[in-house]
DNA sequence: TAGATAGTTAGCTAAACTTCTAATTATGAG
DNA sequence: CTCATAATTAGAAGTTTAGCTAACTATCTA
């Protein structure tokens, strides 16, 4: 969970995970919509990745990341529920729907 | 927002934020809930007010922090929402009755 | 006034973070 | 096989961060 929060302290990453919010992105997809270069993109993509907040698959020549919500949901949520903010999330399956192909759902907590 | 983030990336000063929300503590008091020094801790404070998520007040010879909760729920809220995480907080009125004297409510959205 | 207590400021170090360019790996197409 | 494309790894520079000790300021108390 720490490494959630430490991945969400930079802006361009949560701008990352606002653009995956509509489904899967490929890693160029993705580093056009900044102005900084690819290998930067890059570390940030594994910042993501080591903090499970994304999931990365080959696809072919280029790397497909989509966004694993409910480990986002999880922790925003529930540090919002330490601290008595009774936060009660209907984030319906707009997610599913949006991703068909990416089930993410084999999440099981493996985080330091 | 930035800055909220960037406080909220540390654990010392998200368990901070937690030992508040029961209510004021002095930097003394707070303190000694952590195994480092003081001036780190006071460094520590200073970067939680400038987030905006602590209210400070000298109180004689020692000072007082309080949480903003008004402050860090829509930081995280707001961040929540903007990846269609619709939740719907029901902080309800905790706060208020725990921190009688300090009503924090003129909070006006004033960082960068 | 003198001493004790609460915090901060100053100055420093070590580690981590962000970013870059250049070089490398892997895949797809001609 | 060779070239182009997508993305990564490697290495380096500059900045930020977290932590410490020592010294200072401010307040309370005797």
């Amino acid at each position: 969970m720490s490494k959630v929060f430490k991945a969400l302290s930079d802006p361009t990453r949560r701008r990352v995970l606002q653009l995956l919010r509509r489904g899967p992105l490929s890693a160029g997809d993705l580093a056009a919509h900044f102005d900084v270069s690819k290998p930067t993109m890059s570390v940030h993509f594994n910042v993501l990745k080591d903090a499970d907040l994304v999931h990365a698959e080959k696809h072919g020549n280029s790397i497909v990341y989509s966004l694993k919500m409910s480990v986002l949901e999880e922790a925003l949520m529930g540090f919002a529920q330490t601290l008595g903010i009774q936060a009660h999330s209907i984030e319906a399956a707009s997610n599913a729907e949006l991703n068909p192909e990416r089930p993410q759902a084999d999440n099981k907590e493996s985080q330091s």
